[in-house]
DNA sequence: AGTCCGATCGGCT
DNA sequence: GCCGATCGGACTG
């Protein structure tokens, strides 16, 4: 892994980092060529004493090992028949990570409806989808970013206009966890889960036109 | 009457 | 997590 990308991942809260990952691109080589896309939607899990992590109370099994590897590992793991994506973030043997929730389609729009027939935003808008359009599997598992076939740029490609935060998808009875403002997306993008029709920004999908222009 | 949209619920490997 | 079915409400003409 690039220096550059382990001191990414462990330069700022897990919070602060699952924002920064927004607008940013991700690609997949495959044997059918190159995908892809624009991060637009990530949640943050904050270790032992989060009680909607894997790591939550210290556990740690063979199945969510990659939370305690270097920051930069890629943490792959199964829900129902989908595999969900993840970047591992914070000092080894720190089990923080952030859920890769959705994006935007850049390159290989074809090779995404070959994996997953489905048009439209529903194509990546959701965390088990994006990773059946990308064709990702387990095999990613506890694989470091950027030294195998899935790879991460910094910084950021695109700039959202307005971030916008909320409590985690999926995270019932967990009293403040389930309310935690953990989740983070690109306000207005179409590629966010279960966003409603009215607040798609049909103009500019959510990102700045003038990249220069920042807060 | 028809369409669209959002919310909810049950089934599924 | 995702999907399809279902229900109701808002809007249209």
């Amino acid at each position: 892994m690039s220096p550059e990308l382990t001191q990414f991942f462990k330069s700022a809260p897990t919070p602060e980092l699952a924002k920064q990952l927004l607008g940013c691109r991700i690609r997949y080589e495959t044997p059918a060529g190159e995908l892809s896309g624009f991060i637009v939607e990530t949640e943050a899990y904050v270790g032992p004493k989060d009680a909607a992590a894997h790591a939550f109370a210290g556990r740690r099994t063979h199945r969510n090992e990659a939370l305690y590897g270097e920051p930069g590992t890629i943490y792959m793991f199964q829900s129902r028949q989908y595999v969900l994506l993840n970047f591992i973030t914070q000092a080894a043997e720190v089990p923080e990570g952030i859920l890769i929730r959705g994006v935007q389609p850049e390159n290989g729009l074809d090779l995404m409806y070959q994996n997953r027939a489905v048009k439209g935003p529903s194509l990546t808008n959701g965390p088990g989808k994006l990773t059946q359009a990308f064709g990702m599997t387990l095999a990613l598992n506890q694989k470091g970013l950027n030294e195998d076939a899935l790879s991460l740029e910094l910084p950021a490609a695109a700039y959202p206009k307005q971030i916008a935060t909320s409590a985690r998808i999926g995270v019932p009875n967990k009293g403040e966890w389930t309310d935690a403002p953990l989740r983070y997306f690109v306000a207005g993008n179409p590629y966010v889960s279960k966003i409603t029709k009215k607040t798609i920004d049909t103009e500019t999908l959510g990102w700045r036109v003038d990249p220069a222009e920042r807060n």
